[in-house]
RNA sequence: GUCCCCGUAGUUCAAUGGAUAGAACGGCCGCCUCCUAAGCGGCAAAUGCAGGUUCGAUUCCUGCCGGGGACACCA
């Protein structure tokens, strides 16, 4: 039983009691300890719509109310506040019981979007705050009873692969050039804006990948598996605990797509603009009566990720019957979740009963107040961020504890590097903006994870000694 | 230009519409010597501006100022 509810229902009781059933008694934590551990809140309005003194009412709610063997005192205090000290043995029971102080919620079945990263580079600091924050999200949901089904988005599918493949060819499908995934990109890359006869290579690539041809798919397969594999290094070390059952990348709504269309067009949503199919939605007009397109399909044929992500909502609402969906992604993506979302709505591809949510998060910046990059400017890789981490944890610990073997210093190098990053991410505000600093989120003062780290190791060495448990 | 988000101590963050706006770091003033690697106590220090709603506004509404972001065939 969580303990808010209920003294918000015996509150609720004892206001009923008193001819204020209508009102709320607005039950919360006492705001200071020393008024209590909860204060109902709830007098002072429904006095007012009494037309009743607020101190007089508090009273007689005091007297109806039946708190036996749940609270030592109930007071009234300023303006009609009520303030309640809860019985030691009552709080002793619920925290004895099993999760007692989680409110069990009514299970549903939620998808939890998060981390998609894109499988034709490395994993960078841009996907760090999805995937944990993500991934705590899953836990906690999880904790209250809820199925939660994770559903990793990753970018498996489009042109780009089509450049991948055809340079992975040149190298004679040698895996091992992508040990690397970055180095072998840019490469791609390159080949794709130098060479025309290489960039008609890439195309027929792409256009043999979406029609099926066997020989590209499973080289694509082979890609995606080693690309996916360093996905699953950094989730290992990050303590994460996304799969690869959790992936339900682009690909899997490939076939979905021109469906998706031709239901839009069956709906007459669809009007066609520059040679783009588009949907354009009353509700997405400016003052000046501009409406903004939701492109649906290119000029010339192909699909943009606004028809993917329709598909997604499409299967998540209807096929997985999802109560909630929840993406963590980036802030600057609320646009195009905010026209993905209410044109699902309106095509029915997700029903009322089916929330729709994103959870935007903000950037990660540099001590300079701009997005993090390396010193030249360029993307940070998630690996070296951790490899960073964990280096400048062993040099503070060796630098505290020289006596240990170094083992046992890269082990809690290990545990404080990866748990300093993450926790400075999650102890942060998570719409703004962040600025990513080393010295702060590394301190052994202040809220830091080496702070807490060293805070339970300190109250476990005080069991150990005095032979406590 | 249009739309969205955000403005709280010097800094990083708190505060379901409730009481004296809380912490931490940094700063200043004292004190102490170690329970795995954080010493302890105290002090100063903030709701961008102007209205409105409310018994009560950091919180809700309007306008202004400031910052960030997004806005047609990338994702």
């Amino acid at each position: 039983m969580n303990i808010r509810a209920l003294l918000e229902a015996r509150f609720a009781d004892a206001f009923a009691a008193v001819g204020a059933g209508d009102a709320r008694p607005l039950v919360a934590t006492a705001a200071r300890p020393e008024f209590g551990d909860y204060q109902a809140n709830g007098v002072m309005a429904a006095a007012k719509t009494l037309g009743r003194k607020p101190r007089d009412l508090a009273n007689e709610v005091v007297g109806s109310l039946d708190l036996g063997g749940i609270a030592t005192s109930v007071d009234i205090a300023g303006p009609g506040f009520i303030n309640v000290r809860l019985e030691p043995s009552f709080i002793a029971t619920q925290i004895g019981a099993d999760r007692a102080l989680v409110t069990p919620a009514v299970p549903q079945t939620i998808v939890i979007d998060y981390s998609a990263p894109n499988l034709a580079k490395e994993m960078h600091v841009g996907h760090l705050r999805s995937t944990i924050i993500g991934d705590a999200m899953a836990r906690v949901l999880e904790a209250l009873g809820h199925r939660v089904i994770r559903q990793n988005h990753v970018g498996d599918w489009g042109t780009q692969f089509g450049m991948l493949l055809a340079h992975l060819e040149e190298l004679g499908n040698d895996t091992t050039a992508l040990e690397d995934l970055e180095v072998f990109y840019q490469a791609s890359k390159r080949r794709f804006d130098e060479d025309p006869a290489f960039a008609d290579v890439a195309r027929s690539r792409v256009v043999a990948l979406q029609s099926g041809d066997e020989v590209v798919l499973e080289r694509w397969r082979e890609f995606v598996r080693v690309s996916q594999a360093h996905c699953q290094a950094i989730y290992d070390r990050l303590g994460v605990g996304l799969t690869a059952k959790d992936t339900m990348g682009e690909s899997a709504y490939n076939d979905d797509l021109p469906k998706i269309v031709a239901m839009l067009q069956q709906q007459g949503l669809i009007t066609e603009s520059d040679g783009a199919k588009c949907v354009f939605l009353p509700e997405f007009a400016a003052k000046d009566g501009e409406v903004l397109p939701i492109i649906v399909e290119k000029t010339g044929g192909g699909f943009l990720y606004a028809t993917t992500d329709l598909a997604a909502v499409r299967y998540r609402c209807h096929v997985i019957g999802a109560a909630r969906v929840l993406y963590f992604v980036d802030v600057r993506q609320s646009l195009h979740f905010r026209q993905v979302f209410a044109l699902a709505r309106r095509a029915g591809l997700a029903s009322d009963q089916c929330s729709l949510e994103h959870h935007p998060f903000g950037t990660m910046l540099g001590k300079d107040g701009r997005p993090f990059r390396t010193r030249d400017g360029g993307v940070v890789k998630l690996s070296a961020l951790l490899d960073e981490a964990e280096q400048r944890a062993f040099a503070l610990v060796s630098d505290k504890s020289p006596n240990l073997a170094e083992t046992e210093r890269r082990a809690i190098a290990r545990a404080v590097g990866i748990g300093a990053v993450k926790y400075a991410d999650l102890s942060k505000n998570r719409t703004s903006d962040y600025v990513f600093d080393w010295d702060s989120m590394l301190a052994f003062d202040g809220n830091t994870a080496p702070y807490l780290q060293y805070a339970v190791t300190r109250i476990l060495s005080l069991f150990r000694r005095g032979d406590v448990a």
